[in-house]
DNA sequence: GAAATACATGCGGGAACCCGCAAAATAAAT
DNA sequence: ATTTATTTTGCGGGTTCCCGCATGTATTTC
């Protein structure tokens, strides 16, 4: 009576996940299938698989997203997320919420079926976390303070990603402005900020706050979804602080 | 003897582009496969197939720009895109790019495979040009002036959005820098950045162009490879300049 | 306990940005 | 050709941003 969760939205490589499944030698007597992470977090609740293979780009909630409402209730729920890219937007996020009871593994679309097959077997039968090698690299950066961000600089990071001024991230973390704009600093330095004096006339070539964004776009360090919950996250604590002020 | 390239950088999605060919009633010889823009290149060089189905996102080379090339020797060559997304930087830079010789298809990937068959046999055997109706809507918008941007508020927002300064654009487009203010105004209005004076002590919550850039990210104008390859152009463009001025 | 390191903060100034007002310059329409 | 839009540009001023210099405060390290 085991049940395996698979959560995908489209539509091949939701099959391709299935006979993975089967090809596999997990003891399983059905295959349940989502299609966004909404519906992984019902159908999770309804059937109570014995494990989930989830991608990470999905409408409607991320596979972070979905990932962290599963935990929640389920802290030892093994995931096996599978995702295109190696995205340090993801990677982080992830990281940051997994449960140290829980087993999860992280593999690239571009493995070989028989990549993705052992390693479904070793999270969910072995309870082992694996991560792939591509992967790893990114990972390491993050945690490691070599060249990758801290945790104060990325959220800077996005709180100029979605537009904010220096004053309303002030506002919102709780420094003082002088501070952001240290930690902007900061943040210019790591990304490579430095000025080139190409343009005659002395004249800056690139606007630090925009430069920054794009440079972290284009390094994977954020990407269009990461933004996008960023500022749907903002907004919400800003209702909610609203709401505190009023009494 | 006619030839068909697939260029798809999944493999999943190539097996099923192949089946789908197979499926249709083309009187197709051999199936080609490439898996990024510049083995295409080659392989139309190579092969001088009768149709292409491309992808838009792929290592290398966008499919736009692997479009470009390809119909620069090719003008008449019949072009299938098949994308995931509606995003705007892929359907402006198609329909700006498309010789009136050619004809071509813009089929997103959550199409049924019935559609994307009969697609198929439209553009290759009938010469016609058909693109989905989701994406309708955004190529109606972009030309249309009602809400789309004008081509040069897009440029604009290309420039800031890789990070240049003011100064810097008005350079490069040759105009004033209170000319390139001006766009930049155009833009801020069309893309809804209206203050809301909901920070208090009257300071503005958002830097206009920062949001202008999240907000046209999140709005799909544009989105990470575009800001790659507007990147890759501008500084090609510079080393230009730079030896026209050495004369 | 002293030195070192990292971070938050204040001050101040120069640069860049945002934008209202209004006059030229261009393009489009009748 | 004259009128009508649209775009470009200048001027000016208020904000915001960027950042060097300096001080204070934790936390670590030896």
């Amino acid at each position: 009576m085991s049940t395996y969760l698979i959560v995908e939205d489209d539509a091949l490589h939701r099959n391709f996940l299935r006979e993975v499944i089967s090809l596999s030698d997990l003891v399983c007597s059905q295959v349940v299938e989502a299609c966004d992470g909404e519906e992984a977090i019902r159908l999770v609740q309804l059937h109570e698989p014995k494990g989930i293979i989830m991608d990470l780009q999905m409408p409607k909630k991320t596979g972070v997203q979905a990932a962290k409402a599963i935990w929640a209730d389920n802290p030892a729920m093994p995931i096996v997320f599978w995702s295109n890219y190696a995205d340090e937007a993801y990677v982080r996020g992830i990281t940051k919420i997994v449960p140290a009871s829980a087993t999860y593994g992280y593999i690239l679309k571009t493995s070989s079926k028989e990549r993705l097959c052992r390693s479904i077997q070793c999270v969910f039968l072995e309870g082992q976390s694996i991560i792939d090698r591509e992967i790893r690299g990114v990972q390491q950066r993050s945690h490691g303070r070599t060249d990758g961000l801290s945790d104060v600089e990325y959220e800077v990071l996005l709180d100029i990603a979605i537009g904010l001024t220096d004053q309303a991230i002030a506002n919102r973390r709780n420094i003082s402005l002088r501070s952001v704009q240290g930690r902007l600093q900061q943040l210019y330095a790591k990304l490579g900020l430095v000025e080139m004096p190409t343009l005659e006339g002395h004249t800056a070539e690139y606007n630090s706050r925009a430069r920054s964004i794009a440079l972290a776009l284009m390094s994977r360090l954020i990407n269009g979804k990461s933004i996008e919950t960023a500022e749907a996250e903002y907004v919400s604590a800003l209702k909610l602080r609203s709401i505190e002020k009023r009494d």
